[in-house]
RNA sequence: GUGGGUGUAGUUCAGCGGUUAGAGCGCCAGGUUGUGGCCCUGGAAAUCAUGGGUUCAAAUCCCAUCACUCACCCCA
């Protein structure tokens, strides 16, 4: 038994793994320098009230999902729970609101924490990719980010995926539809579950999410948000439609989609894809229109999206995606003897200075350990130094494809490889 | 938070009351005193999760704890 292990819900990305991370995330750079997005890197923790704030006192990831502590200097801390409110915050603390506006902005493979049981698909901790866009009304900006995820989730092989959108309206249709919800739930109220109807009150758009099924069959005729539209959201979702159709997304219209988080206002959506266990949420996000405000800033809207990034991993594992990486080097130098292994070290380094990924034995074991090493590492070339070929000034090359082997002259084989390559 | 399942070499698992706990894969070495993959031989590696109980006897039965895992809730 080792003396500790991991935290229960984290996960190591091991070296043999993270050329998938690299990849992942490389496309998402690209995807987002096309589109006119910046990174941004916001600290791991946050005052705790922002996400109070900022994410709402309400939601299930507040009241009961957050990592929380007092600091040694009795500040209340927590670990980010999802990554718009410190994006938001670092928004408004360098006054970019003051700058070009939308302002685009990106994050990678930022470590988000919920203290839940982790399972299938969830983690304690685990990894976003996302964006962010501050001063953007127009439905253009949420069908652009849409259309960013898709096409982001489309370069990491997982093409298959349904995109679900709702509306949830702003805060002066909301009211209006939350007098509405709760006077067709009133008369069933003692019929629904203890969390629904502790819901009633705090947060009746969250009781439509319930998956208890007698809640569910007291639900069918409720009334839907998207027919209580005002008209400037109505108009909003109508729009984003006609954008997604113009940019060739298809989508389905859930009523039902209406996110764990307080910000979000007009556009939600969610991107699923279909597992054997059920599905499985890859990608959500929506505008946000009343967070900068909330947050002491200007009334500037907002629209972003979070993509779990072991969540793309999984897919792609379910579907037989996983590429193969690259053999960790070009050249495996195997050597004999003390003066060998002197020349072997310097041909390494000669070889890495031309760009060749290179190593030799650093184990001081056989020959042939050596060669089994190499084999086993997949590396395509192996240059053999001992008495002979150092007699000779020479070094003897094999093709460990092809098994074939050649003599080249000490001084040639960098460049030979470099020509080859 | 609620409810299932599982903890035995690095790993996947067998053993399910009775001597000294096994196998496949992996690892190391030898067969080949200068050559990987295939083959053969040998070797290292396990406080049988932890603590308690039942029993003449526990990896095996019971209880607790911890860990892992799956489902629900929720979410990426």
């Amino acid at each position: 038994m080792l003396l500790t292990q991991a935290p229960k819900g984290t996960q190591d990305v091991l070296p043999a793994q993270s050329y998938r991370w690299q990849k992942i995330e490389s496309s998402m750079r690209e995807i987002c320098r096309l589109a006119g997005f910046r990174e941004v890197r916001t600290p791991v923790f946050e005052h705790t009230e922002l996400f109070l704030r900022g994410v709402g006192d309400t939601t299930d990831v507040v009241q009961k999902e957050m990592y929380t502590f007092l600091d040694k200097g009795g500040r209340s801390i927590t670990l980010k729970p999802e990554g718009t409110a410190g994006a938001a915050r670092a928004f408004l603390e360098a006054h970019l609101d003051a700058g070009a506006l939308p302002c685009k902005m990106y994050y990678i493979s930022c470590p988000v924490f919920r203290y839940e049981k982790p399972q299938s698909g969830r983690l304690r901790e685990h990894h976003q990719l996302g964006i962010e866009v501050f001063g953007a009304k127009d439905a253009s900006c949420d069908a652009e980010g849409i259309r960013l995820a898709m096409d982001q989730l489309e370069a990491c092989g997982i093409g298959d995926l349904s995109l679900n959108i709702n509306s949830i309206g702003c805060p002066a249709c909301r009211g209006a539809y939350h007098e509405k919800l709760k006077q067709f739930l009133r008369p069933r109220l003692d019929r629904l579950c203890p969390t629904c109807r502790d819901r009633f009150e705090r947060n009746p758009l969250r009781i439509l999410d319930c998956k208890e099924p007698s809640c569910q069959a007291e639900l069918s005729g409720a009334p839907e948000m998207l027919n209580c539209l005002c008209g400037d959201c109505a108009d909003h979702f109508e729009k984003l439609k006609r954008y997604l159709d113009a940019m060739g997304i298809s989508y389905k219209v859930d009523a039902r989609i209406v996110r764990g988080l307080d910000y979000y206002t007009k556009t939600v959506f969610e991107i699923i894809t279909q597992t054997e266990g059920g599905q499985l949420t890859v990608c959500g996000g929506g505008r946000y229109d009343g967070l900068v405000e909330q947050l002491g800033g200007p009334a500037l809207p907002g629209f972003g999206f979070g993509m779990g990034v072991e969540r793309i991993l999984m897919v792609q594992d379910m579907r037989g995606l996983s590429a193969q990486e690259k053999p960790l080097y070009d050249l495996f130098v195997c050597t004999m003897g003390d003066e060998a292994r002197l020349e072997g070290a310097r041909l390494v380094r000669q070889a890495r200075q031309a760009g060749i990924a290179a190593d030799m034995d650093h184990a001081a074991r056989s020959l042939k350990a050596q060669f089994k090493y190499a084999g086993k590492l997949g590396v395509p070339l192996v240059a053999v130094i001992a008495g002979d070929e150092l007699a000779q000034g020479v070094v003897r090359l094999r093709d460990m494809t092809r098994g074939e082997e050649q003599l080249a002259p000490r001084e040639a084989v960098v460049e030979k490889l470099r020509m080859d390559k």
